[in-house]
RNA sequence: GGCCCGUUCGUCUAGCGGUUAGGACGCGGCCCUUUCACGGCUGAAACACGGGUUCGAUUCCCGUACGGGUCACCA
């Protein structure tokens, strides 16, 4: 259902440049993306480059690549967080002349003795607040301080989230926790909040790995909201995580790679991708395989959930075989060709694309399958097609060749006729002469039906292959 | 360890008090068939455990176990 008018929807997808697009990352930007065109509303995306030591280039052009090769679009060009620094600054000391944050002038040495105290008496490790209540001025003029959160001490938080459904935390669970970094600079919690307000982020779509924070940054909502008004909650959804098809967190040692690795190294199709992540942590009734068209319709959070859903590679694969027989032939040979290097014929690859592709799971099947039209004689046989060309199969083949030969009409229906009209005479069954006919045709004991590869590699070509091998 | 979240076939999921617990991938069998696929039919396969609530729990509540997340001047 959509949403009233009366409350545009607005989602954003913020990864942080330090890695590639990773499935976990593309199915967030994914479910933002669905969420937002469902609704009519707006997709924002967010570049959080914040920490300029990990973020790189080559990070951010591989997660633009990765998102518009999903098909996922924005309608603003990326914010980038590193920029708003001044602002998540102008916010950080208006908490401050508010009382809603305070100046800490605690060392970064004294603190982690603080940790290593709370360790040893096996205490929560939270800033203990020592700062909340001193007057500044006890501390020396040009002391370094860093800014922190005034956060409620009682009582408990409560959010409704979308996912998740309610969930409360005790506000004494919450630290003081640093908004403003010694050197000025905001740190992501601050960033976050004063960015998504000021993008007009109506829902927060992450991970499951922030629900807490959600915790710690409704604080500077409400707080900002007290000071100027205009500051409402978020509505939140924390989708779980994606693990590895061991159950562990996908790291990079499993599943987690780019999604432009599933593209270039795995040959998977953009829209197999698409609909397998959809699938992964939510349903719809029986549906499986759902278009991008269809996804926008049919998407909602309620359908999302709860517990972390594992990667698994044979389900994409199954589902990209799907999506290649439904592919257009042309845009699959643009896509094979580059996988076939310079001596392909395109043309002769569109011809055969019909035959190879419900042959294939992924485009490199289809590549390989494809590999019989553009060899050249002497063809390089399998060691199963070697011992197809024994003595009888190379007699076989003789025959074949002859009556092939004759053969004025070069279709497949009249090649058919003839051959079959030849194992009859020989009281054979077909497969008698298609096998060793495959293994001179092709090098290998699979491939399309035998008819269609002599069609396809044409009189001359096929006569040619079955002779080199006939006895 | 504290806090938070989760648990239906091996995997992804449907289910939202009464179902022969459904579908999909994968796996087995059969059919189709010149090979391999595709397609069709079919089989095995699940409500983590223990208490409640209820006429009745997969479904609601509480524990236990197991799994995950999070506890930085990282994001």
């Amino acid at each position: 259902m959509a949403s009233p008018a009366s409350t545009p929807v607005v989602t954003r997808f913020a990864p942080s440049p330090t890695g590639f697009l990773h499935i976990g990352g593309a199915r967030t930007a994914l479910f933002n993306w669905l969420y937002a065109r469902h609704h009519g509303g707006r997709a924002l995306l967010r570049i959080e480059d914040t920490d300029k030591k990990r973020s790189t280039q080559e990070a951010i052009d591989a997660i633009l690549d990765g998102l518009d090769w999903l098909g996922l679009d924005y309608d603003e060009a990326p914010t980038f967080q590193s920029q708003r620094a001044g602002r998540h600054a102008e916010v950080a000391h208006k908490l401050l002349e508010t009382g809603h944050a305070y100046k800490c002038f605690a060392t970064s040495e004294e603190l982690e003795e603080m940790r290593a105290q709370q360790r040893a008496n096996k205490q929560p490790m939270r800033y203990d607040g020592r700062w909340r209540d001193r007057d500044p001025s006890e501390a020396s003029a040009d002391a370094p301080y860093t800014v922190r959160l005034k956060t409620p001490l009682e009582g408990e938080t409560t959010i409704m989230d979308e996912v998740q459904g309610e969930v409360s935390v005790a506000n004494a669970e919450l630290d003081d926790y640093i908004i403003l970094r010694a050197d000025g600079t905001p740190t992501y919690m601050l960033a976050v909040v004063v960015d998504d307000h000021d993008m007009g982020v109506t829902h927060v779509i992450r991970g499951d790995d922030h629900l807490n924070n959600a915790f710690r940054q409704l604080p500077i909502y409400r707080a900002m909201d007290a000071i100027e008004g205009g500051w409402p909650d978020p509505i939140y959804a924390h989708i779980p995580l994606i693990h590895g098809a061991d159950g562990a967190k996908l790291s990079k040692r499993h599943g987690a790679l780019g999604v432009e690795a599933y593209r270039d190294e795995m040959g998977i199709l953009s829209e197999a991708l698409f609909n397998y992540l959809l699938r992964l942590g939510w349903g719809h009734g029986d549906r499986e395989e759902i278009t991008r068209t269809e996804a926008v319709e049919l998407f909602d959070l309620g359908g999302v959930g709860k517990s972390p859903s594992r990667f698994d590679i044979k389900k994409l694969e199954n589902l990209n075989g799907h999506y290649i027989r439904e592919a257009d032939d042309q845009t699959l040979v643009e896509q094979v060709m580059q996988r076939l290097g310079a001596n392909a014929d395109a043309g002769l690859l569109l011809a055969a694309m019909p035959v190879l592709k419900p042959r294939a799971k992924n485009l490199d099947e289809i590549t390989e399958g494809a590999g019989f039209l553009f060899a050249k004689r002497p063809l390089e046989m399998t060691d199963k097609a070697a011992k197809l060309l024994d003595d009888d199969g190379r007699a076989r083949l003789a025959l074949v060749s002859a009556a092939l030969a004759k053969e004025n009409n070069w279709t497949i229906e009249a090649l058919e006729a003839t051959t079959k009209a030849l194992a009859e005479a020989q009281g054979l069954g077909l497969g008698k002469f298609a096998q060793p006919m495959r293994a001179a045709l092709t090098g290998t004991t699979t491939s399309p039906g035998i008819f269609d590869v002599l069609a396809l590699l044409g009189r001359d070509e096929a006569l040619a292959r079955l002779d080199a091998q006939a006895a």
